[in-house]
DNA sequence: CACAACTTTTGATCTATATCAAATAATCAT
DNA sequence: ATGATTATTTGATATAGATCAAAAGTTGTG
């Protein structure tokens, strides 16, 4: 049985970027499903196909790799934005991503095949994956130019500025990682001022 | 009056995405536009919007914006890739990036108004959007992680890779700060092999 | 609540790549 | 073709951030 009330907030999210008929609507409550992890909990392992998307309504959620042992931060997920392993998702494929929960966190989640069916029967869907892909570029593309002619301090910075609502809430080791720095120097410039 | 036999490469790029109706073939066609550039000439310069989208044909164009005065190249495109300056162009807003053509370069184009128009008739080009953007996205991530987790050389390496058709035809000062490396350093590593 | 297992900090080197400077080499316009 | 620009190479030094090592702090669990 599913709970209206609990749906709401993500048909907000949609809503942002295309209008809702109640048709859309009631499908989308009806493949949409609820899911909570632990904090530390494994969501997808690395290895296998990422049939699901994570749409995180409290918490976070985190993807990343594994380089020479080490844990490699690719991205982390805050409330209203979908998580999944991007390549494995949308090709069925398996990839190198994990996803584990940060935090203790909440998520709707849908299955690739229904969302699939949403695609072949609501254009509007269609609209709404290319909109909101979009707006995911621009955060790419900075991140990139970041990457590329920007101090381990003006990184950090930058991150804060990104994640500012989550920044605080995430280890040390694994914002290091993300930003291509090692632990001791992101501690260090932490320490400094 | 519209030459088809050229339209004709662009139609089977759409054809690997989405089935073409007629209909949107002919449409297609009727907004489709096609123009030259001489080497060395400026496609799009900053600080404007972006109002046409390019589908290269014939040579290579780059995107680059200025840091301290100099260009750093965001990335290049070759034959059956979309150009445009993406915020600019999705949010009809002014950015910072340039576009210029590295080689005498045949492209076509289409205005944003037409493409809209497409994405309000016909949805399989909303789908076409969404399909061919993702693919994008995979390139970005590897990027992001060759930025951030591998030497001079590697990201050298693996820019030869992704670039493999192009990457000699474009010039080490561009090629550098694409790599976010100095021009000394992609010297001295194409000299010692 | 205590001890084991992480995580973060601090310190001492080391190294890849930047920076600065100047010499060649390639390309372009007259 | 020929000199003027522009791009690339080569050399000498400087430095941000890596690496290695160990101490201090934090967190979770029986």
């Amino acid at each position: 049985m599913k709970n209206f009330e609990i749906t709401e907030n993500i048909l907000e999210h949609f809503e942002k970027f295309i209008p809702l008929s109640e048709n859309l609507k009631s499908e989308l409550t009806k493949k949409l499903n609820y899911i909570v992890f632990k904090k530390g909990e494994i969501v997808l392992n690395a290895n296998q196909v990422c049939t699901e998307s994570y749409f995180i309504n409290k918490g976070i959620l985190r993807t990343y790799f594994l380089k020479d042992g080490k844990e490699i931060s690719e991205y982390f997920c805050g409330i209203d934005e979908w998580v999944n392993s991007p390549k494995s998702f949308m090709q069925r494929k398996k990839d190198i991503y994990y996803i584990d929960a940060i935090e203790n966190t909440d998520a709707y989640f849908i299955n690739v095949n229904d969302l699939v069916y949403l695609f072949d029967n609501f254009p509007e869907m269609e609209r709404y994956a290319r909109l909101s892909m979009g707006s995911v570029f621009g955060h790419f593309m900075e991140r990139i130019t970041s990457m590329r002619f920007t101090s381990a301090k003006e990184r950090y910075t930058h991150f804060q500025k990104t994640y500012s609502d989550i920044y605080h809430r995430i280890p040390l080791g694994m914002v290091a990682s993300y930003l291509g720095i090692t632990q001791e120097t992101l501690s260090r410039i932490r320490a400094e001022k």
